[in-house]
DNA sequence: CACAGTCGTAACAGAGAAGGTTGCAATAGC
DNA sequence: GCTATTGCAACCTTCTCTGTTACGACTGTG
């Protein structure tokens, strides 16, 4: 499917913002977490503004310019990231209208909308049953 | 997430072989297939392909040859379409190592892990409730 | 008021996946 | 032998994601 880190950076993104918070800090810097993401931080500013436009984090410029959350992590969900970062649907439809002349070509775009709508519910309801909070615990919870 | 339509089209062509020999045919063509999905043979075969290397259909050379089903429409599940033609994990984690010196550099792999497995496994489940019989209904049901 | 640090965003490049297309060898019934 | 179809490799185009550079906008500090 060709999967993307949007998710999982994001995730990483937030954790890393609320732990530095209750370490007794203001802002972060997409700096910062991009050294701890390992990746640019361009790349991270990129994905917090599309959090910020979902009103998950806040940002400041100017000298001290940083990143805080705009809610407490146990009140933000997977799902609140996922749809801040991901706009479309999980599975595609055909890429050219399919022959509406034969029957499978006529009920199949129908029928497989109706499934992958329930599917992607159920994947909705599953990502927000877990809290930013819960990733932050399991993160600090690795061995060693 | 840059969804793809092979699910889809895989569906397609299932559900067109299985009506195809409902009305008595013997084995269909990757190109009625194609003509239907409006696609390219090739793309058909190369999707077939994989379908026949989980055992979901067979097909034949030569003269008159063709594709048919391996098993009845109804005891083939997403499940068993999915993981034939999608072999990677719906989420991915960083292109590179995050930074093991930092807390949450080092544990959100793990803990990302253990989230996304949980969540594959409802998916997985979910797609496994619906069988290509219950598609082709479907398909057979959409109006006019 | 100048400076410095940081965000905001555009622009571009590279990698990889998906889908489409062509070509041709292999197969098998007639 | 002829013909229809699969099997498969090769190549191209398009698109998305990620990384990178560059620079203007903003704002606290001295």
């Amino acid at each position: 499917m060709s999967a993307n880190s949007r998710l999982t950076i994001a995730a990483h993104a937030l954790a890393w913002i609320g732990l530095y918070q209750r370490q007794g800090h203001e802002v972060a810097t997409s700096e910062q977490i991009a050294t701890s993401a390992n990746t640019n931080p361009v790349v991270i500013r990129r994905l917090l503004g599309e959090l910020r436009r979902a009103g998950l984090v806040e940002s400041r410029r100017g000298v001290g310019a940083g990143w805080s959350l705009a809610r407490e992590l146990g009140s933000m969900t997977l799902l609140d990231v996922y749809e801040a970062v991901e706009p479309g649907p999980l599975f595609a439809m055909h890429r050219t209208t399919p022959d509406q002349g034969c029957v499978v070509g006529y009920g199949i775009q129908p029928a497989m909308q109706g499934i992958y709508e329930g599917i992607e519910e159920t994947l909705r309801h599953e990502l927000a049953r877990v809290t930013l909070e819960n990733v932050l615990r399991d993160v600090l919870a690795a061995p060693r």
